[in-house]
DNA sequence: TGAGTTTATTTTCCAAGTCAACTAAATTCT
DNA sequence: AGAATTTAGTTGACTTGGAAAATAAACTCA
């Protein structure tokens, strides 16, 4: 098991990235012909759940910072995917919301992501996915 | 925070995200009182080995497009961590090369790699680092 | 040889991300 | 109550990133 070709290669951190940039990219080119971005699909499926959110519970979720959703919930909201809604009870907090089109976008778009996992499910193997997935949740 | 139920948590592609998000902010701010970019360092890491390399290997090795790196080598040159050399056998190909200044800075900074690398090895164990380090391998 | 193609890097123009400051609502503390 | 503090989200100035086009050197082959 050689990988010591470069000091980095023995970094977690640097495996991380590596492998975080492959999975991305392809996930980005499948997005691209539905000309939205992966963080944004993250949002509508969260939202999908008829749970409400916060932008501050989004940001965690699609794992972006504060004002970089803020932009991106405005770029939504003028393609009519989601609409936002002052908190009731909390005047500071925002909810945001589904539309119809946004609810449809997301189905389409599910089908799109759960086809890549499926790819990296097979390159790795079932169990193998799970164990990745078990210590890549022990770091976040 | 259990959102165990949302379709995403299952998805390697959403865990690989999270866990990359987490490590990269930590290690960013680390390297924020260094007044660096993780990939400049992995750029002055890869020099380091003596070893010429071309622009189009460097984007592969510190893992961005080569427009980026453009850009990111110009702003390496002023603040005179490298230097550009064109290749004596191919005028096409341009060969990067570190400074002294840029060989001590990179010294220095990979205390702080290798200090945040031992804190993931610490919290996950030697042997499911390198499990992880295998399996991300196998993706990338 | 030289027109046509491929390869390496950069440029341009635009989209997205960051940090720090700001607004506004809620909470805390005398 | 009401000044001071904390919390939620946005704004603005600036930096970085990305796709596609441009440049320029090397290769192909009739």
């Amino acid at each position: 098991m050689d990988r010591s070709e470069s000091p980095m290669n023995n970094l977690v951190s640097y495996a991380l990235a590596a492998a975080h940039r492959r999975i991305n990219a392809s996930l980005n080119a499948r997005l691209r012909k539905h000309g939205i971005q992966i963080e944004a699909w993250r949002l509508l499926e969260a939202l999908d759940s008829g749970q409400r959110f916060t932008m501050g519970q989004l940001a965690e979720i699609v794992l972006m910072n504060p004002p970089t959703l803020t932009k991106l919930v405005d770029r939504m909201v003028s393609d009519g995917l989601v609409h936002r809604q002052v908190a009731q009870n909390d005047h500071r907090k925002i909810n945001v919301l589904p539309t119809a089109l946004g609810r449809k976008r997301m189905m389409q778009i599910r089908r799109e992501i759960e086809d890549q996992d499926a790819t990296i499910l097979e390159q790795l193997g079932e169990s193998e996915s799970q164990q990745l997935i078990r210590l890549l949740q022990g770091i976040a």
